[in-house]
DNA sequence: GTCTATACATAGATAGAC
DNA sequence: GTCTATCTATGTATAGAC
């Protein structure tokens, strides 16, 4: 389970990378203000003066970290989602993804969320990059929901951006719940919910 | 704005009471890793010594601070639900209760799922308080559904264990989106979808 | 019960050699 | 670009006087 990779192959040549992947770990994992840099940097087999030669500081290395997520996210978002191609199935899978990227992930919940429950200063670059992030996230929802529309008659009726902002309610209340309880329970309960949405018992 | 009382009025005439109320506020304000013990006896204006007869460690104040915070909520929950009458009305109020609550305490989320954020091992007495937290606000919201059921026969289809946790999915939902965008819009969303939920457009 | 003083570890960050 | 050594502030927690 503990991977002891040699150091050259931890770092990849390159510190900055070793910093970035442990400090993305260990910050979801543990949260942003109880891990410190001394074991960031041990675990990235880099020194302290290295990491200040790349990051400016803990809160510019926890931007970057946001901002990598971001841009994880949500190509894994879209490239999973692009993989259905029925966008009936599509707009029900986007939720077992969710449970199942839950469970991989040992019920951490939602990034952003959870640094902007420790970055409270609203002004932050930390904070604008977790609604951001909220945003594309919503926006990636939107296009879904418009392609489901499209996609039959029936659903002609439904209004996209109401449609589109329940769907992101229930979501993230399921991305909540499911922290909280350390359970999927939440996934299957918005697997209901979502079909409701859609006029579907 | 900012209150000078005077020691004894601060105190109440006790120290434990002093340093509770002021770690209730910053640890919810400013997140709980984030606020020192130090910040946490100058604002409730009691020496270090003092903090540590009252309590053996901060994780036990943290704790400390859950409690009161649980029994705070529920009372002022069950007491405004209370206030309203009619089924119906009670229903829809739930959501601008706490679109009011956020409003007023500056959109920093649920104190639950922010400590959750912060304490990450699944086994400690935090995030057990956490998940019993969010029990007790679900079994609230299931009584008040199961009241709206049985108070018009419209109803009478509704399954309540089934809209008890759509609503909170999309309540937590609210909460968690109201947090990241600072702005009451999600509480505007989660009430069409409350209406929606129990077959009202 | 409350205070002052202090212990000891770790936090984030910098200097300067190689 | 990476290292070792170090700085200063702060973290939680304790000892002992009043």
């Amino acid at each position: 389970m503990k991977q002891e990779a040699k150091k050259q192959d931890i770092k990849r040549g390159e510190g900055r990378d070793a910093i970035l992947d442990a400090a993305s770990r260990l910050f979801y994992a543990q949260g942003y203000n109880a891990t410190g840099i001394q074991q960031i940097i041990d675990e990235a087999g880099v020194s302290k003066g290295t990491f200040y030669t790349h990051f400016r500081s803990k809160d510019e290395l926890g931007l970057e970290y946001m901002r990598k997520r971001h841009a994880d996210e949500m190509n894994h978002l879209k490239e999973v989602l692009a993989g259905v191609k029925d966008p009936r199935k599509r707009y029900f899978y986007f939720n077992t993804m969710m449970r199942d990227w839950m469970v991989e992930t040992g019920f951490r919940g939602c990034a952003f969320s959870n640094m902007a429950a420790e970055v409270t200063d609203g002004k932050s670059p930390i904070r604008k990059e977790a609604k951001y992030h909220y945003e594309a996230f919503r926006a990636v929802i939107r296009d879904m929901i418009e392609e489901l529309i499209a996609s039959d008659a029936k659903y002609k009726r439904l209004d996209a951006q109401e449609v589109t902002d329940s769907f992101m309610l229930i979501t993230i209340g399921a991305l909540t719940n499911s922290e909280i309880y350390q359970d999927t329970w939440p996934y299957e309960e918005a697997g209901k919910a979502l079909h409701k949405l859609i006029g579907e018992s």
